[in-house]
DNA sequence: TATAGAATAGTCAATATGAACTATTCAAGG
DNA sequence: CCTTGAATAGTTCATATTGACTATTCTATA
């Protein structure tokens, strides 16, 4: 994940220090990304010493010491730059159902049916609640943005298991795993020993 | 990422040394995960330690010494365990794409139009691709399973971008990101100091 | 006016990850 | 027969990530 990109962004937007670029990342922007604090302070200190950003300690009545991060200008000259390439380039997400899935047929059907439907009941609730999120911000605005996409990738997921779920009610589901794998070697290596199977 | 249950399951699909796995992994599961051989080794140490998997060192003709990995019994049950949770929970999915999006309004508009039209051919590209694999697989298949899922979110990733392409040329792109963020404060934490804005 | 609980502000130590590297073996061409 | 390039098999070291922790301050309420 770009986290630099993101750090970069927000503080090009607006002055902050540590803990508000925490809960700012962990309230509002949780559809965004999971980024933790320890990686923020992390990412914040490299940032520090690469000059993209600027650390001013500074105290507020009797609050414990904070420091305050702004942008340097190499820092925004990193974040154009940044954000170009992230704009341009299309990223290769991985979904950790997947490799749930690959495993389907090593459960007996009906233990997997039900689970799967566990699963959409999950969707489902996530699809209720980013409906309430999008309902409050107005259409055009960042975060509409991001729940907007959630919400059609989760409509997506929701399709793609009630397919699953059929599949799996007429018995289309496969088990020979490693066959199917191995099978369409476009490009094959591996040579004699390995293509030969178990036994060592 | 369930790193764990992938290849607990590959191992118990059958035995496999290292870079047997690692190959298969990085080949043919690329749709499936980017984890890279470091990474998989260190697993690898990590369930032996457990006790999940155990190595036994072979030599194979003039080949080098080479690892051969089998899954133990709790390795095993501990697949089943990690299986049937990873089946019923719906995991949340975050895309890199969010981040730049989220930034759209920091670049001017044909630039930015010329940029996410560029990320629309790169996922045309990836499209074609995968139906060229589908074409491949027969479905029921484990592969075709996780191509199908790329193929459907590929597609849906398309239809954003053409959705976010309409609102640009509108010109309905706003670029109040904070205050957008900060607006709907449904559950508001962060005291005075912050909410006034930027001057220290 | 104590006192419990949430918010504020971050750090530490342990774990996970990956770019780049080593070193051998096999296959094909000149 | 010698060289070059790909495949095999894994390691090293630096960096990224996170669970768990510390410590203070504010707020409400009993």
């Amino acid at each position: 994940m770009d986290h630099t990109l993101l750090v970069l962004g927000l503080l090009k937007l607006q002055e902050m220090h540590g803990y508000q670029l925490g809960d700012l990342i962990d309230r509002r922007l949780k559809y965004l990304t999971d980024l933790k604090k320890p990686t923020l302070y992390h990412l914040l200190g490299k940032l520090e010493s690469a000059g993209l950003v600027t650390k001013t300690v500074s105290r507020e009545g009797n609050r414990p010491e904070r420091y305050t991060y702004r942008i340097t200008d190499s820092g925004v000259a990193r974040f154009d730059e940044l954000l170009r390439k992230n704009l341009q380039d299309a990223h290769m997400a991985y979904f950790n159902d997947d490799i749930g899935l690959l495993f389907l047929s090593e459960i007996a059907a009906p233990d997997a049916g039900a689970y799967l439907e566990k699963k959409r009941a999950a969707v489902d609730d996530r699809l209720a609640e980013i409906a309430r999120g999008l309902a409050a911000h107005a259409s055009g605005t960042p975060a509409h943005f991001t729940l907007r996409h959630h919400q059609l990738h989760l409509q997506t997921e929701r399709a793609w298991l009630d397919e699953l779920l059929a599949q799996l009610e007429q018995g289309a589901v496969r088990d020979d795993i490693l066959a199917c794998l191995a099978a369409t070697d476009t490009e094959t290596p591996l040579r004699a020993t390995q293509r030969a199977g178990g036994s060592a």
